[in-house]
DNA sequence: GATCATT
DNA sequence: AATGATCAACGCGGC
DNA sequence: GCCGCG
């Protein structure tokens, strides 16, 4: 059921607007062919699709590897981000050139998972549409044992951009304290997440175990600007630390994604040392993100390594129980 | 993110 | 009512 | 076979 899949429709044609069906000529990027080249995606920054397809590809060495190996939805919006947008998470019928169609048996009732592993597979993305890329927590070739975990924090959007960068700082000193090291990157969104490699020792069910525990745990000690309960009640002036991310099946935006939100921000990996001087979780969008890498002189991320294991001295310091299996 | 299912 | 789990594009015309 | 429509 599409209608069901997608985002508000906002109706796009108006009076004389010949729907983007301009029959511009298209454009070359990474071997792929895009049409439309000049049609506007986002009114407020006033990028075009081809600006889009430039983007990916010079940002194509950052999210790869995040991509590679890995199942991948995309978030289509093929009228630009006003129009209709849908999540598409089976390969179907749509052909985009370069990309990976992974094996039955990750999902056997339904159409091939596909991956993305390649910039002329991501620039194909592009041309059928897609802006957000999201990707699953395990890699296919160990598909049952995730490589990390997300903590997903989402603030009540009526609270100041400083109560997320509290508690961002906040979730990583129970990180360390537990002594697991985590790399942040602004969601593009309104908030923060926190990736936490993880070596492939344990399955779904202990990860959001673990995840869970953390987020409780946090909110304990901060009871008033922090709840790990779902729905938009409980997170009245609080920031909800969505832990749910970390489950078998669902899926989180890659680093270095767009988001099909006004002014195309993108999800951006940070040093822990950057934190204090966000500005915004969307602070980097499609038109500027470039002069960042640009002037990087390292990786952001640089030591992230699936080594780490989740120990019963965590367990016990966050005073929970691991699941029996797993 | 929206809807479904379970309680 | 509330929360956690599950799901996420397609072929196509017009009744 | 169900309904909307780029
Ligand atoms: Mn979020
Ligand atoms: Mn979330």
């Amino acid at each position: 059921m599409a209608a069901e899949a997608t985002r508000s429709a906002k109706p796009r044609s108006r009076g004389g607007r010949s729907a983007g069906k301009r029959s511009t000529g298209r454009i070359d990027v990474a071997e792929v062919s895009v049409s439309s080249p000049e049609r506007v995606i986002d009114s407020q920054s006033g990028l075009h699709k081809i600006d889009l397809a430039r983007f990916y590809c010079r940002v194509a060495d950052w999210i790869l590897p995040g991509l590679d190996n890995r199942p991948v939805s995309l978030l289509r919006a093929p009228e630009g981000i006003e129009g209709e947008q849908f999540f598409q998470k089976h390969a179907g019928r749509l052909a985009i050139p370069d990309i990976k169609h992974l094996d039955q048996s990750l999902d056997p009732a339904h159409p091939p998972l596909m991956e993305i592993d390649t910039q002329k597979a991501l620039v194909g993305a592009v041309q059928m549409g897609a802006v957000e890329f999201h990707t699953w927590g395990a890699t296919t070739d160990r598909i049952e044992r995730p490589d990390h975990l997300v903590f997903d924090l989402d603030p009540d959007p009526e609270l100041p951009w400083q109560r997320m960068l509290d508690a961002t700082a906040f979730l990583l000193d129970i990180l360390d304290e537990l002594r697991l090291d985590a790399f942040l990157k602004t969601s593009g969104g309104k908030g923060m997440h926190i990736v936490v490699p993880l070596g492939r020792f344990h399955g779904w069910e202990r990860v959001k175990a673990f995840a869970h525990a953390v987020s409780e745990f946090a909110c304990r000690r901060q009871p008033d600007r922090l709840t790990a309960t779902m729905g938009p009640k409980n997170r009245v002036g609080k920031i909800f630390i969505d832990y749910l991310r970390n489950q078998r099946g669902a899926s989180t935006v890659a680093a270095y994604s767009a988001r099909a939100r006004p002014g195309l921000p993108v999800s951006v990996p940070i040093h822990r040392d950057e934190l204090g001087q966000l500005k915004a979780a969307s602070q980097w969008t499609v038109g500027n993100l470039g002069e960042r890498l640009d002037t990087l002189n390292s990786d952001p991320w640089s030591g992230y390594a699936n080594r780490q294991r989740i120990t019963a001295s965590m367990w016990r310091t966050i005073g929970a129980k691991p699941p029996e299996e797993d």
